[in-house]
DNA sequence: TTATCGTCTGAAAGCGCTTTCAGCTAGCGA
DNA sequence: TCGCTAGCTGAAAGCGCTTTCAGACGATAA
């Protein structure tokens, strides 16, 4: 084999075919080939098979821009999320992507890092570009933003949440409840010292939701979630370590720790490993969107399944949905589901 | 707060400023304006302050499609990577995302699910579309691929493999190196009874390459790997777990297990405490690519830390500066790291 | 003052496709 | 047989921008 600096990017191929070439080919007029690409059904089949026949020769692939700019639809469809590393919206996206692909969309990603400074510039890089349609994570972001999409007049869809009182369309669950659901199986169980690990929750209100659902849910029973006994962290499983130190240290301990995202779960089992506690005898612990690990490290993690996967399936197909001008309105909240495993159970006495 | 079904998607806004616009505005040609915006530095201070208010008062945003076709470049650089929710390719594709936004390119991706036949279609999708360049993952393809890529000239890097003999532009790692690497640390501790997890290696060169530089460093003192002693397993922490068992299950058991990927090793780990055999010193465990719980897990797991964002990093690098015109070669081979933590130790006696 | 540059600007020609609109053809009923 | 309709097709006008080319202008040199 030989070594070949250049890889051929300047090969002299010949430059592609364009439609018009294909009409000559085929004997037919431009318009109609366009036609047979767009709408095959109302060319008589005969030609149609004459220009398939040239396209198949010519071995010709329509210029992506000169279709947008003639057609106004990019095919494009945006797509925003926090992060990209954690596994967690690496779902939604390839759920995503893979709902558009079959209708001919591709998805243009960019990653915010929890900034919205970022998620704003990606944003007018995206319309400018020429997206036909986008979908955020969450809602909380400046009005100007949304001003800005809607100007535009692109199609948007805000996944991860749910009810924005009808301001916005969601494909999402309800973070609040969710959480709320996850206490009050520890409340069931007899739970009454909590503490929990959040996610930071400025900018992010799928945090901030969670952290309501698991006061309101204490506040039913006449129950407050003292704020020291709240740790704010960035997500990630060292994190959850620290803070689980932090929280065991001082007295009276909590019997039951709520954690804002699996990550932080994996990191507090791993420290009561450390400590020498006994999950759940001595502290119960619970993580939330059921991770890949979830299922599988000692003792099986209590946490809340989301629908990551199907969040992403839904907002494509709500997204394609509107393209086609179809009458759509977004689904109801989707349905969350609490795992029930080894992690939890009734405080010790 | 009202509900609004609709979502104000047809809202009756002014329909964006075109170029002629704010050249009219300013009082200039369009030309002019267009020099403006790409190539500021040749026009007049005054009048691209003049032009510069136009764009502000107008709210002018360029046309996307417009501007490709024009100019012969989308500005969109294509990625297909063998799958997105594992945290693995996400930190590659957001360090790629984030080299390329500071100019002004967007990544555009899909996920192939490891399956050439949907990485074949992808890649027509994005070449219709009119990438820029094209970032891949891995070198093992149908020459058919390579010819399609080349045909369009469109420039491309594979990522996750280095040296194709020149072949083909990579940025990665000598997964065979790496692999070689674990194999003698542990070689190295005293053992000789060997097992391994290994990712299917059909369509993927990296996990052949893994698979071949353990048997390569065993051979050369004089080993060699039992093919009964290579379970070969979709990547997968319930999968790691399970092979585990049948590795351990036959006597000579062995006394070192080589994973081809660290969430075969967390399942390992987690199924040797449920077997009750403690690690290092009933069995040494090895993962690959350091991912986010390699650190974490009881006992921290002996791993090769891939280098997965400046993979993404210098791929973006790369493909900018062939667009850009430049001379460039794609750097050797990047560097790997043994991360050897408390998983691997001498074998007993 | 005039000739010679060099610098910047504007006019205009597309980039490759979609889509409207008019026209053609064939088929049908009268 | 003729007229009308329905169904297809082709001509042509852009979509909004970049870029070439030539020309205008001011500055410098003679």
């Amino acid at each position: 084999m030989t070594i070949n600096p250049e890889y051929a990017f300047k090969a002299d191929t010949k430059p592609g075919a364009t439609l018009e070439d294909v009409a000559r080919e085929a004997g037919v007029s431009p318009a109609t080939v366009s036609r047979c690409l767009n709408n095959p059904g109302i060319v008589r089949p005969l030609l149609k098979a004459r220009v398939d026949a040239a396209i198949e020769k010519l071995d010709y692939v329509p210029h992506g821009a000169a279709r947008s700019l003639a057609s106004r639809r990019s095919r494009l469809i945006g797509a925003i999320f926090p992060s990209l590393d954690s596994a967690l919206f690496g779902g939604t996206l390839e759920a995503l992507q893979s709902e558009i692909a079959g209708s001919g969309y591709t998805p243009v990603v960019a990653s915010s890092n929890y900034d919205p400074e970022q998620e704003r510039n990606h944003l007018r890089n995206m319309l400018a570009s020429g997206i036909d349609a986008l979908m955020l994570v969450g809602a909380a972001r400046e009005a100007s933003v949304y001003r800005l999409i809607r100007q535009r007049q692109v199609p948007y869809v805000l996944t991860w949440v749910a009810g924005t009182d009808g301001a916005h369309p969601c494909i999402g669950f309800d973070n609040r409840a969710a959480a709320a659901a996850v206490t009050r199986h520890l409340l069931d169980m007899g739970h009454r010292r909590f503490a929990m690990i959040s996610g930071a929750t400025a900018n992010n209100d799928r945090a901030a939701g969670r952290l309501a659902g698991v006061q309101a849910a204490l506040e039913e029973r006449g129950l407050t979630l003292d704020p020291t006994r709240i740790i704010t962290r960035p997500f990630g499983v060292e994190e959850g370590r620290a803070a689980l130190r932090l929280l065991m240290a001082r007295e009276p301990r909590p019997t039951a720790i709520i954690c804002g995202a699996d990550p932080f779960a994996y990191g507090a089992l791993l420290e009561c490993q450390t400590l020498g506690l006994t999950v759940p005898d001595d502290l119960s612990i619970t993580g939330f969107d059921d991770m890949w690990l979830s299922a599988s490290l000692p003792p099986g993690l209590t946490t809340l399944r989301t629908p990551r996967n199907e969040m992403g399936t839904l907002a494509g197909r709500y997204m394609l949905s509107v393209l086609a001008g179809e009458e759509t309105l977004p689904p109801r909240p989707l349905d969350f589901e609490l795992i029930v495993r080894s992690s939890t159970g009734p405080p010790r006495q």
